[in-house]
DNA sequence: AACCTGATTTTGGTATACAATTATCAGAGG
DNA sequence: CCTCTGATAATTGTATACCAAAATCAGGTT
């Protein structure tokens, strides 16, 4: 019964396929532009760079051209998609319906653990924002989403948005230092945060919506920009 | 003109891959509950079944999982998924988000051949209503659904809302015949089709949000005579 | 310049083999 | 009978070699 695996001494992980780990590698680098946009991939050299087989490689693009990170021609290549902020504005059309649902939910079936949780993201945004703290906000940032998943209790909604997280992360990873207002953006995710915790449903999505509203803002300001 | 096999029609398969003919095929199969909840498939079993490679057949079961439709449980085996209906709950709810957004932008963005084709088909769904014509208003609502995913002109809306068919399919599949009122759903369908062909949005979404309502009580019926 | 032509590269797909894990089942022992 | 044990089978995960189809490109020919 108690199968104490207490230590996992060589290699890091027998539980995770290769298929995720080639994912999660590719993923990672495409979101920060290591692999910039309009690289041409190929798995052969994928399955060489990585040392993984051509098998889990495959399986790890088919998932990148699903979220819309990759383009593959049949028989001609694979690229990496180019960055495109109208296509953005498309995106985070879904993004506002999702997330604002995720609000909702949240705030209506947040457990226990996960109020205080969404309590302590709050606390921290106001501090980051207080601070000027770029590093925390990244930090309670991701704490926000992953949080945010769990407590909507609703895995297809979950589903739907980390279809659209690789986009949405990687426009981000490129524009954020330029223009987007730090402390306003973690003001906003914990005025969320606080109304969930609340289980204010109504509250929860309206600050959803005017966390969006702001991310849009500023993607619309970099398609000026251009 | 090389190798005539008798049973089967080679001709339009040039354009299609395998993986996707095997998706489709296996799709189709649990959907129409041919392949019943709680049956066990494996990859050995469906590629001598449906004479394609394991490769395709891997890669079209991963597709599967993620919508749902099947559980892989490593190194054991795979099974069709249960038809569980507080789950289907889960699903309208991220479902009425979706199509609510893809209505309000299919009544902006559609084009004038989408406007006619609106129109067309929500004419054809008042004459299924008045007519009782289970026929007409199951092709007029496939009609609709590939109109609607075209016109939103929003391709991320439509990868969010395939995710969820499948399942949704499934269970109208299984439970349609026995209580749903069949007139009241085809002219529900009219009015969002109207809405979107007057580019009225905000009544596109309200007739969107009427739509899912019906289909969820209809849902919660299920579920309380279960 | 225009047009073949063949070599090369790429993904799509098949077949096979092996590894890792789990299920199954027969049989021994109580 | 029941329970434990160990061998065996079954299943997915992964690697690899190979072929096919299609796109590309570099020459060569006209």
């Amino acid at each position: 019964m108690t199968t104490e695996t207490a230590a996992k001494p060589v290699s890091a992980n027998r539980t995770t396929s290769l298929t995720d780990r080639a994912y999660r590698a590719l993923e990672e680098r495409i979101v920060t532009l290591d692999l910039a946009p309009g690289s041409v991939l190929s798995e052969a050299q994928l399955s060489e760079q990585l040392e993984i087989g051509r098998t889990p490689i495959r399986e790890a693009l088919q998932r990148l051209a699903r979220e819309g990170l990759i383009v593959i021609l049949p028989r001609k290549g694979i690229l990496v998609s180019d960055i495109n902020p109208s296509k953005q504005l498309l995106v985070l059309e879904v993004r506002r319906e999702i997330e604002r649902m995720m609000a909702r939910a949240g705030a209506e079936r947040r457990s226990d653990n996960e109020r205080q949780a969404f309590l302590e993201i709050a606390e921290g945004m106001e501090n980051a924002a207080r601070d000027n703290d770029d590093i925390a906000f990244l930090r309670f940032d991701n704490d926000f989403n992953v949080l945010l998943a769990r407590a909507s209790h609703n895995e297809y909604a979950v589903g739907a948005i980390n279809l659209l997280n690789g986009l949405s992360r990687r426009f981000w990873y490129l524009h954020y230092k330029k223009a987007a207002d730090m402390p306003l953006m973690a003001r906003l995710h914990a005025s969320v945060a606080k109304a969930i915790a609340e289980g204010d449903a109504d509250a929860a999505a309206n600050a959803s919506d005017a966390l969006v509203d702001y991310v849009e803002t500023f993607t619309r300001a970099t398609v000026g920009g251009a």
